[in-house]
DNA sequence: GTTGACCGTGCAATACTTCTGCATGATTGA
DNA sequence: TCAATCATGCAGAAGTATTGCACGGTCAAC
C-alpha cells in the first residue's frame, strides 16, 4: 500500500550495500540501484551518495526511513479500522513463528481464530525468528511468535508492537540412568561437567544454551551437534551427553530419557514474544489470535501440567 | 507514494459508477473494476457491492477513503522534511491557476522560487478550478490559485489546505462615450438594464458575473458570450454591451473602453484563494511560493496602483 | 605500484504486471 | 418487451520492472 521501494530502502541502509540488500531482498543489483534511483527522482531529493565502494545515505534518506515507520503504523491503523467496518472480512491472519512455537502454541491459536472468524483463512508458516521479522514486514506473515535473542529489533522499534508471552523454562536432559535424572531439580552448574549436545552453532537455541551456561558461569563442553530435538534424544539416549530443552518442547517417546527442570535464579528460560506491525492490534481476526495466543501461553505454562515428561 | 488504487476509489466514490470514474480516470470500465478487485482483495474486505446497475461503497470502502485523507497528510508532511533535509533538494515546484492569475501571478512567484532555490525547477500550468484540484491531487501540480466558484472542494476538505488570497475587484468595461465611463464608481445595480457580455456559460468567470448581478438584485440580459477578455473588450468597444473584468486582468489596448470601478456592499470582487496538498506547507521551494504568492498579492491590490485603465 | 576483489551503475533483452477491446449477464426505464 | 446502461470476465496488447552483463571506480594486500 505505501511504496515499496521504501523497503528497498530500509533494507540497504540495514545491509550498508546495494549488493547485500539486493540479495537479502532476492533482487539483482541492478534493479535495487534503478529503483532508489526512481524513487529519489520521484521526490527531488538525493537519497544515495558514493561512499568508497559502497554508498552513504544521505541525511534526508535518514529521515526519511525514519519518518516512514510512522506511516507504515498509520496504515496499518487503517486497515484495521477498515477490517472492523466489514463484519464480512475474510480477515487472513498468517502466523509465524520457530518449530517449537509453530507445534506447541499456533496451532489452537489458529483453531480459535477459525472458530470466532468462519470466513477468515489462517496459515501457519513455520520460520527462525529473524527470518519471521522480514515476513512481518514484507507483509506474508501478520504476527510472529519469537524467541528472544540478540540481534532481533529491540521491543521499542517502532516498526513493531512486541509483548511478553511466556517464559518456557529450560530442564536438563539426561539419560535415564543418570544420576541427575532421580532429582527433581537441578542447578545448570551442576551439569557444567557434562559433555553438551547443542544445536548447529548459530542457530537460535545453540545462542540460548551457550548464554543459559555463561550466566550460570561455565562453557559447556560441546561433545555434538543435533539440528533436531529428535537426534538430540537418540543422542542422549545413547549416554554420549547431556542438552537443554525447553519445556515446550516434545520430544518424542521410546527414549530412556529424562527431563529434569533446572531452577536458578533466575530460572533458566527462553523468553517467548509475540509481535505484530505497529498498528495492526486492531485487526479482528489479529486480536483474537493475540488472545488466543495468550491463553495459550497461559495452559502452557500452568503449574501442575504433567505431560512434560514425554 | 500512498497505492495509487485508493485514488481510483475516491473517484468511483465521488462519481457513483465505476464507468463515470474511468472516463474521469482515462481507463476502461475494465481496468477499474479490475483495480478495484485487487485493492479488496489486497485488503481482504469487500470494497463495492452491486446496486442496481451500479455499484455501492460498503461501509469498508468509505472508512478507507476517510482515513485516507489523513495519510496523504501525513506523507506530504514527511515528503517536505525530507526536503528539508536535503540542502540540494532540487525542489520541482509545480505552480496552476485560472487564466488571470496564471499571467498576473505566477510569473512573479515563479520567478521569487528560482531565485530563492537555484536548482529547482518551476512550472506553470494554466487550468480550470475545478482542473487545479484534480492536477493536486494527481501530484501533477504543487500550488493551485483558484477563484472561488460553486462546487469546488470546501475550505475544510482534509485534502487541501486552502488560505485566501486576494479579493480581485471587479470593474464594469463601458465604451469611452458610456454615460457611466465619466463616473469615478458606479452600484452594479445601475448598469441592470445594459445588455451584458459575458463569458461562455460554465466558465467560471460567467457563473461569477451572475452571482454578482443576483446579489445585486438583476438577472442581466446577456447579448453576446466572449470566452477570452480581448474579445469582450472589442465587443464593449464596438458599444455592443457592457460587461465586468476583474481587476487583476489586464486588457489589450488600442480600444476605446473604460473601465469603471465597482462599489456596493459587499463591493462585488471574486476571491482568489491558494491550495495546497495538505501537508506540504513545509517543502521548502512550496514555502517560498507561497510567500511570493501572498506578496504578489499585496502588490497587485495595493492602493494608488494606476496601471489598472489599461 | 600493481593486481585482484568488490561495488554501483548503465544498457539491451526479457519477464511480468496492467490495460484495452469485446462479449456476457444483469438491471432499469420506456 | 425492448433498448439502454452498467459491471465484469477473458484474451491479447501495451507498458513497466527485472535480469544479465559490461564498465568504471575504490580498496586492500602483496
Amino acid at each position: 500500500m505505501i511504496d515499496p521501494r521504501l523497503q528497498v530502502l530500509r533494507v540497504v541502509a540495514a545491509r550498508g550495500t546495494v549488493t547485500a540488500a539486493a540479495h537479502d531482498l532476492s533482487y539483482t543489483p541492478s534493479a535495487v540501484s534503478h529503483q532508489l534511483r526512481g524513487l529519489a527522482r520521484d521526490l527531488g531529493v538525493t537519497l544515495l551518495e558514493p561512499d568508497g565502494r559502497g554508498v552513504r545515505l544521505t541525511a534526508a534518506a535518514r529521515v526519511l526511513l525514519e519518518r516512514a515507520d510512522e506511516l507504515y503504523a498509520r496504515w496499518e491503523e487503517i486497515h484495521a479500522e477498515v477490517a472492523e467496518a466489514d463484519p464480512e472480512a475474510a480477515g487472513a491472519v498468517r502466523l509465524c513463528g520457530f518449530s517449537t512455537a509453530a507445534a506447541a502454541l499456533l496451532p489452537s491459536v489458529a483453531a480459535r481464530v477459525r472458530a470466532a472468524h468462519p470466513r477468515s483463512t489462517v496459515r501457519i508458516i513455520e520460520a527462525d525468528p529473524t527470518e519471521c521479522f522480514e515476513l512481518l514486514l514484507a507483509e506474508q506473515a501478520d504476527l510472529a511468535v519469537v524467541v528472544a535473542v540478540p540481534g532481533l529489533p529491540s521491543t521499542t522499534d517502532p516498526r513493531f508492537e512486541q509483548e511478553s508471552v511466556l517464559d518456557d523454562p529450560l530442564d536438563l536432559l539426561v539419560p535415564t540412568d543418570h544420576p541427575l535424572a532421580t532429582r527433581s531439580s537441578v542447578l545448570l552448574r551442576e551439569a557444567a561437567d557434562e559433555s553438551w549436545i547443542l544445536d548447529r552453532p548459530g542457530s537460535p537455541f545453540h545462542q540460548l544454551t551457550q548464554t543459559a551456561c555463561a550466566t550460570a558461569g561455565f562453557s559447556p563442553f560441546v561433545a555434538h551437534e543435533a539440528a533436531e530435538w529428535e537426534t538430540g534424544a537418540a543422542l542422549v539416549d545413547a549416554g554420549l551427553g547431556v542438552g537443554l530443552v525447553p519445556r515446550l518442547a516434545r520430544l518424542p517417546g521410546g527414549y530412556r530419557i529424562t527431563r529434569v527442570p533446572l531452577r536458578g535464579d533466575p530460572t533458566p528460560a527462553r523468553h517467548i514474544r509475540s509481535s505484530i506491525r505497529r498498528g495492526s492490534r486492531r485487526q479482528p481476526a489479529l486480536a483474537t489470535a493475540l488472545t488466543a495466543l495468550a491463553e495459550a501461553a497461559r495452559r502452557s505454562s500452568a503449574p501442575g501440567r504433567t505431560d512434560w515428561q514425554i
